[in-house]
RNA sequence: CGGGGUGUGGCUCAGUCCGGCUAGAGCACACGGUUCGGGACCGUGAGAUCGGGGGUUCAAAUCCCCCCGCCCCGACCA
C-alpha cells in the first residue's frame, strides 16, 4: 500500500502497469528471474476466470484430467516443427535422485506430447471418439524476456486436447472452442477480440493452423488472448494415435489443441485499467461491490454498523466486502479499493443513517460523476443492476477505443504509416513474403485473418 | 547474446565527480495522542555488513581491479 501516485497510463504505459499489479496485490515478483507469485487477490480473480470457462467446456463436452508434468525430450523429438518450435525455450531437467538421467526429462512447455502418447494408448475403435479433455495446470517456457502476467516463465493455463474421427469434426472443434474463447473474453472479461486464423508463418508449431483471438491494449498494441489450433493428423501421425472406423479400417485421428493462460489477467488489466489503477469487470472481480462505513465515535459507529450489517444481509448475492480497518480514514480506503479496481464502493456514515440514503460510487466513472447518493431502500437491486451496466459500460468504452484505432489500409504507404499507432485492416495475397516485408519495414506483425472478412478492394495491400 | 542504465533500511532516492567525524531524507512499519464523508497530522521508536571480493590510503558508499544481480531496448513468445 504505497502511499506515493501511481505514474499515468499515459505518461508511462509499462511502468503503470507494473505499479499496478504490485500495488493492488495480484501478484509479485518470485525469487527466481522471470517467474510470478500470483498473490490471493490475482489468484481470486483467475479461479473467477476458471470458473466461467469452466462452465462453457462443461456445456459442450468437455472434462477435466491431469497429465505429468515431466516430459521425456524423445517425446518432443517426435513431431519435427513441434520441437524446433520449442527446443530454444525449453527448461531441462537433467539429473534426479543424485544421479545423472539416462534420458532428460522437459518440463512442459504444453502437452501435446505426452497427451499424445496417452491417447494412442487409449483410442482403439471409433467407438471411443471423440476424446474432449482439458487440464488446468501450468507450463514452463525459458523466456527472454518476461512481464508480470503477460509473458513469465511458468505460467498457469487450462490447455485443452481432443481427438477425432474427421477433419471436418477437428476443425469444427477448433472454430467451437475459437467461440467460446471470444465468448468469455467478450462477455465475461468485456474485452472486445477479434477471432481470426493465424498466418502460416506465426502459427504453433505442430499445427495445421492456429486461430486466436486478439485484443487490444491500452496502447493499441494487440495481444493474442487465446489460441485453438487445427492439429490435423500432425500429433496422431507422430504418435500413432489410431482407430479402426466402422468398415474395419485403421485411421489416424484427427486432433486439436487449445489454450487461455493467466495472459488474459493481464489483457484485462492493461484493457480497462486507468490512471486510478485497476477496473475490473463484474463478472470477474473477486470483490463486487466493497461497504466503507464512517464514523468518528462508539456512538457514530454503533449507529452506522447495524445498517452496514443490514445491507450486508440484503446483498448476500453479491461478492462484497466490508472495510471495516480501523486506523485509515475513508479517503484512504476509497483509494486503495479503487487501485483494486472493485466495481461499485458503497460508502455508509452517519449522515446517511440519519436520511436513510448510502453513496455509491462506480469505479469506471472516475470523480465526482461516478458518485451519487441513493435510498436503502431497494440498494439491492440498484447494485445488480449497476454491475450489469458497468459490464456494458467497460465492453462499449474498449469497443469504442479499439474501432477508433483500426483504420483501413488499402495501399502500403497507408498500411506503414497506420500501424504506427494502431492496427491496420488490410487485405493481403497470403504470400510469407508480403507478410515478411511488412514486418520488416514497420515491425508490425500479422496477427490474424478475421473471420467474418471486412470487404474492401481484396487486393494485397502490399504487392498490390 | 548485442546496445543502454543501475545497485545505499521494506520501497523511492540523495550523497560518489572532488575520500574525512556517528551514512541522510520521504514513504511504509511499531507505540501514544489528535484526526476520520477523497490518499490526515504531531511526537517517539525500530530498521543499513552502502551488491560481493580484492587493492590504494592514516581514513573508502566515494578512487582502482575482478565478479555478481537487477531494469530498459532488440531477437523469442500464451
Amino acid at each position: 500500500m504505497a502511499d506515493e501516485k501511481l505514474p499515468t497510463r499515459s505518461e508511462n504505459y509499462s511502468e503503470w502497469y507494473n505499479q499496478v499489479i504490485l500495488r493492488s496485490e495480484m501478484a509479485d515478483y518470485a525469487p527466481v528471474r522471470g517467474c510470478m507469485v500470483v498473490r490471493p487477490y490475482g489468484w481470486s480473480l483467475w479461479e473467477n476466470v476458471q470458473d466461467a470457462l469452466d462452465r462453457r467446456f462443461k456445456d459442450t463436452g468437455h472434462v477435466n484430467a491431469a497429465f505429468p508434468l515431466l516430459i521425456p525430450m524423445s517425446f518432443l523429438e517426435k513431431e519435427k516443427s513441434h520441437v524446433q518450435g520449442f527446443s530454444p525455450e525449453l527448461a531441462v531437467v537433467t539429473h534426479g535422485g543424485g544421479e545423472k538421467l539416462e534420458e532428460p526429462l522437459v518440463v512442459r512447455p504444453t502437452s501435446e506430447t505426452v497427451i499424445g502418447y496417452m491417447y494412442s494408448k487409449w483410442i482403439k475403435s471409433w467407438r471411443d471418439l471423440p476424446v474432449l479433455i482439458n487440464q488446468w495446470g501450468s507450463v514452463v517456457r525459458w523466456e527472454m524476456r518476461t512481464r508480470l502476467f503477460l509473458r513469465t516463465m511458468e505460467f498457469f493455463w487450462q490447455e485443452g486436447h481432443t481427438a477425432h474421427a474427421t477433419a471436418e469434426e477437428g476443425l469444427a472443434e477448433t472454430l467451437q472452442m475459437l467461440n467460446v474463447y471470444a465468448d468469455f473474453a467478450i462477455n465475461e472479461a468485456a474485452l472486445p477480440v477479434i477471432p481470426g486464423r493465424k498466418s502460416q508463418t506465426e502459427k504453433f508449431a505442430g499445427a495445421v493452423n492456429s486461430y486466436s483471438i486478439e485484443a487490444m491494449m491500452g496502447d493499441t498494441r494487440a495481444l493474442q488472448s487465446a489460441t485453438s489450433h487445427d492439429l490435423g493428423q500432425n500429433f496422431a501421425k507422430a504418435f500413432e494415435i489410431q482407430y479402426l472406423d466402422q468398415s474395419n479400417q485403421l485411421q489416424y485421428c484427427w486432433t486439436t489443441s487449445w489454450g487461455l493462460s493467466t495472459r488474459i489477467i493481464g489483457a484485462i488489466i492493461m484493457t480497462h485499467g486507468d490512471d486510478q489503477g485497476l477496473v475490473l469487470p463484474p463478472r470477474l472481480a473477486p470483490i463486487q461491490a466493497v461497504i466503507v462505513p464512517i464514523y468518528r465515535s462508539d456512538e457514530e459507529r454503533a449507529n452506522v454498523m447495524p445498517v452496514v450489517n443490514r445491507l450486508r444481509g440484503e446483498l448476500a448475492g453479491v461478492r462484497l466486502k466490508v472495510d471495516d480497518r480501523t486506523g485509515v480514514t475513508p479517503g484512504f480506503k476509497f483509494n486503495d479499493w479503487e487501485m483494486r479496481g472493485v466495481p461499485l464502493r458503497i460508502e455508509v456514515g452517519p449522515k446517511d443513517v440519519e436520511k436513510g440514503t448510502v453513496a455509491l460510487a462506480r469505479r469506471d466513472v472516475p470523480g465526482r460523476e461516478g458518485k451519487q447518493f441513493v435510498s436503502q431502500d431497494g440498494l439491492a437491486a440498484r447494485v445488480n443492476d449497476l454491475l450489469v451496466e458497468i459490464q456494458a459500460a467497460l465492453l462499449a468504452k474498449a469497443t469504442a477505443f479499439r474501432d477508433a484505432n483500426i483504420h483501413d489500409a488499402e495501399d502500403y504507404e497507408t498500411l506503414k504509416s497506420v500501424v504506427q499507432d494502431g492496427w491496420a485492416r488490410a487485405w493481403w495475397c497470403g504470400d510469407d513474403a508480403c507478410e515478411a516485408k511488412v514486418k520488416e519495414d514497420t515491425r508490425a506483425t500479422t496477427r490474424n485473418i478475421p473471420l467474418e472478412q471486412p470487404g474492401g478492394t481484396g487486393r494485397c495491400a502490399v504487392c498490390g
